[in-house]
DNA sequence: CATTCCCGCCACCGG
DNA sequence: CCGGTGGCGGGAATG
């Protein structure tokens, strides 16, 4: 290995010929004034944006017709074009003469990329990624875009069809995949494994020697276990066998190895450091070797940028007792606990091998846990893998060579594709229930859901629910302590034990409401709080561009939309409103529809119309993350006063959302509950500082948002919330408490969102003899993290 | 100085 | 042997 490295740096600073293909890149060729040291070049034809503009286009622009724009950019010769150009170049270079790095960035160039393709590409177009077209025409070399499409990869959003070629997939296939990487990532231990990496430094303080660190470590801690490799969807396998050749790979197992950190992790934050340590640490345990880990941050920080341009996660920093370090926040949807077995799969799902999902993913199973010994462990991965293998090989048709890691080992390749079109549609429709939560509405019969009033189209979805409640405490190992049955959302737990938790069943979770309706609303609140709020940067992306404008920031996005996708909306959005309506009346003075919906927020609903993805826009997304949440949080929110999932809600907007960052001090949960009405009136109140007035009123407000008009008739606690509440805060929305705007707070409150399994002190029953980590020791106290971002 | 992370050399692999 | 891949780490921008 070092050899290589070695050799690498010898070399003197590059020099010689290296440049040959960046001029094939130039694309425009005469204009080129060498003086711009920096590059010109990308400003060509007709995008001389600032780079904030520019990346408010490409959000915005994520909507399929105008992601062909891009072709124009062939400029014939026009010399006239060229002129232009070249105007616009010098023009923009005088403007800011900066070509900068930022407009290099990988995640600048990702939003670029995204915007090629649309998030849920019809089946029926058949979507191919011809790599050297796409480093032609975002003009960048194809080194980068290996990059991204590395981590598309990951997360099975494109697949490799052919040397030069991939198939876009988009986000049909996320939410499975994230359901199978959290598993994996359970199975994997990963949270205690990231325990004992904050027990540990937390311990002695900053010290470097890893020595006996690195003994603990392996001890118990890092167990690798893993080394897994990559994790495969089960509806996927159908590329051709040749073209993956496993090896490699690094980057996409590293990414699907983060993504699991955040799915696992309780508040789903991870630092950059802890992330790089069990990632190292998997493979070969010790060695904390300097140089490697500041490679491993690079390698984060690539897929880092990725993940935040699908606004998966956003960029925060955490601070703890020692200053602030990099971290990222999970914003993408909630993984639900699933599923595997458990709930009935819905029938749409084609996709027949759910269980070989988990058979994939990890063969796993209880050995981990016996295995504490490093040998051991690594042995039996061995062993698991050859039998993976084996499995795989026999099935596929092919090859034999490859018995690429993925199993396809159930289908037939060819099956598989066939098959495939139906099932991409299948899955399109039902892959809104599932992302709730991964039932086929018609399956249940939601029980007890009386609550749902909701006149909204989406009754479906609120069963799902209902069902799967049950499944999941069986299936997560680790649950909990305390039996669904139980009232258990009262528990509040000491912020050291954080982790602990796990206070409420996930049945409690999932309980059935209509999605739909709470969606919108929250998501409408988040709305509201992020436009004030959202000067700030939300990602990562912002530039500093002094001239930003605010428009940019002002997300309002929605203009792109298509007018089909926003009548969808806003027919949606009426009937939000309706439900609204009943809690606050005044409502429609503002013109609601507008007001409220602009962006494309609701989308959510859209999306719950489970069916017809036609409605779904790029944006959808956002909607979909909050409708998770939403799907947990709602119910609940009646039950538990005020939990993590609550605040989560928040954020959820993503994309444009300014990320509060929150820190609630426990107390203040607790508090939350506690309140009744008589707290309430204080809302809005600027109690800045205190964290926990803020809090509260955070609190408050979206509970009493959610309830409201809606469902939860059910909560006693929130009916009585005071609906002028709401109303104030909706039209005063730009006013939104400044606490909340304020970097400060946010109640990052341990509660772990439904299957928060990860709790892992009591859960887990370590069987294995040792008892190193007990559970009740096993958490670390749990110092406040503040997340902040910049 | 610290953090972020672009750039592109070059090892490798599959054809 | 070639061209596609992608590991990797120097060191430039930025903060």
């Amino acid at each position: 290995l070092e050899g290589k490295k070695r050799k690498i740096t010898s070399r003197p600073p590059r020099a010689p010929a290296a440049t040959s293909h960046s001029v094939l890149t130039e694309i425009q060729p005469d204009c080129q004034p060498l003086t711009t040291p920096p590059k010109p070049k990308e400003i060509l034809p007709a995008d001389p944006w600032t780079p904030t503009s520019n990346l408010k286009m490409l959000i915005s622009a994520a909507s399929p017709e105008i992601r062909s724009r891009e072709q124009r950019r062939e400029l014939s010769n026009n010399s006239r074009e060229v002129l232009q150009a070249k105007h616009c170049l010098q023009v923009y270079e005088y403007e800011k003469s900066q070509p900068s790095r930022k407009e290099k960035s990988l995640g600048l160039l990702c939003h670029k990329f995204l915007a090629r393709y649309p998030d849920y590409p019809s089946t029926a177009e058949n979507n191919y990624i011809c790599l050297d077209e796409v480093a032609e025409e975002l003009n960048v070399e194809r080194r980068r875009i290996y990059d991204i499409v590395n981590v598309l990869e990951s997360l099975h959003m494109v697949s490799r069809l052919a040397k030069n070629r991939y198939a876009w997939h988009g986000r049909h296939n996320l939410s499975k995949t994230l359901q199978a990487l959290k598993k994996v990532g359970e199975e994997n231990k990963y949270t205690q494994q990231i325990q004992m990496i904050k027990k540990r430094e937390y311990e002695h303080e900053f010290d470097f020697d890893g020595e006996r660190n690195e003994e603990m470590a392996r001890s118990f801690g890092s167990n690798e276990h893993s080394e897994m490799s990559f994790v495969e969807l089960p509806g996927m396998e159908f590329r051709a066998a040749s073209v993956n050749s496993r090896k490699d790979k690094s980057l996409r197992v590293m990414s699907q190895k983060f993504v699991m950190l955040f799915l696992v992790s309780t508040p789903q934050i991870v630092s950059l450091e802890v992330a790089a340590k069990i990632l190292i640490g998997e493979d070969q345990l010790e060695d904390l070797d300097k140089s490697k880990f500041k490679t491993k941050i690079r390698r984060l920080y690539d897929i880092a940028n990725v993940l935040s341009s699908l606004e998966l996660i956003k960029k925060v920093h955490v601070t703890e007792e020692r200053g602030r370090k990099p971290a990222f926040k999970w914003t993408g949807p909630d993984v639900l606990p699933n599923v595997q077995g458990s709930c009935p799969p819905p029938i749409s799902e084609s996709i027949p091998s759910k269980e070989q999902c988990s058979k994939n993913l990890f063969p796993s199973r209880g050995k981990q846990n016996f295995t504490r010994h490093p040998s051991l462990i690594k042995l039996v991965k061995t062993i698991e893998n050859d039998r993976r293998k084996i499995q795989s090989a026999p099935t596929s048709p092919v090859k034999m060579s490859a018995s690429t890691d993925q199993n396809l080992s159930a289908l037939p390749s060819k099956m598989a594709q066939v098959p495939a079109i139906a099932k991409h549609q299948l899955e399109g429709q039902s892959k809104s229930a599932l992302e709730s939560n991964q039932l086929s509405p018609e399956v249940v019969p939601k029980p007890e859901t009386p609550r749902v009033a909701a006149p909204s189209q989406q009754p479906a979805l609120a069963q799902p629910p209902a069902v799967c409640p049950p499944s999941h405490s069986s299936v997560s190992p680790v649950i909990l302590p305390h039996t669904p049955a139980g009232v258990s959302y009262a528990i509040y737990l000491h912020p050291s034990q954080a982790h602990t938790v796990t206070t409420y069943s996930p049945s409690f979770m999932l309980q059935p409401l209509p999605c739909a309706n709470v969606t919108g609303i929250k998501s409408i609140n988040s709305k509201v709080l992020n436009k004030t709020t959202t000067e700030e940067g939300d990602n990562q992306l912002t530039t500093d561009d002094p001239t930003k404008s605010l428009t940019a920031k002002e997300r309002p996005p929605i203009k792109s939309e298509t007018s089909s996708q926003r009548c969808l909306k806003r027919s949606q959005a009426l009937q939000e409103n309706n439900l609204i309506k009943k809690c606050r009346s005044d409502e429609e003075s503002l013109d609601p529809s507008l007001t409220f919906f602009p962006s494309g927020y609701l989308i959510p609903l859209t999306q719950c119309t489970h069916g017809n993805k036609a409605g779904f826009s790029n944006k959808e997304k956002a909607g979909i993350c909050s409708l998770q949440h939403t799907t947990y949080s709602s119910p609940i929110a009646g039950v538990i006063p005020v939990t993590a999932s609550e605040l989560k809600a928040v954020n959820i907007p993503a994309f444009q959302i300014t990320p509060l960052n929150i820190m609630l001090s426990p107390t203040s949960i607790a508090a939350a509950p506690v309140l009744s009405n008589s707290c309430l009136n204080s809302s809005n109140t600027s109690s800045a500082q205190n964290p926990s007035s803020s809090v509260l009123n955070f609190t408050l407000q979206h509970i009493g948002l959610i309830p409201a008009g809606v469902q939860v008739p059910a909560n006693p606690v929130l009916q009585h919330m005071p609906v002028s509440l709401q109303s104030e805060n909706k039209y005063s929305a730009p006013s939104v408490p400044k606490e909340l705007q304020e970097p400060q707070t946010v109640t990052e409150n341990f509660f772990r969102t439904p299957g928060g399994p990860n709790t892992v002190s009591s859960l887990s029953a370590n069987s294995d003899g040792t008892d190193r980590i007990s559970q009740g020791t096993l958490y670390i106290p749990q110092r406040k993290l503040e997340v902040s971002e910049d």
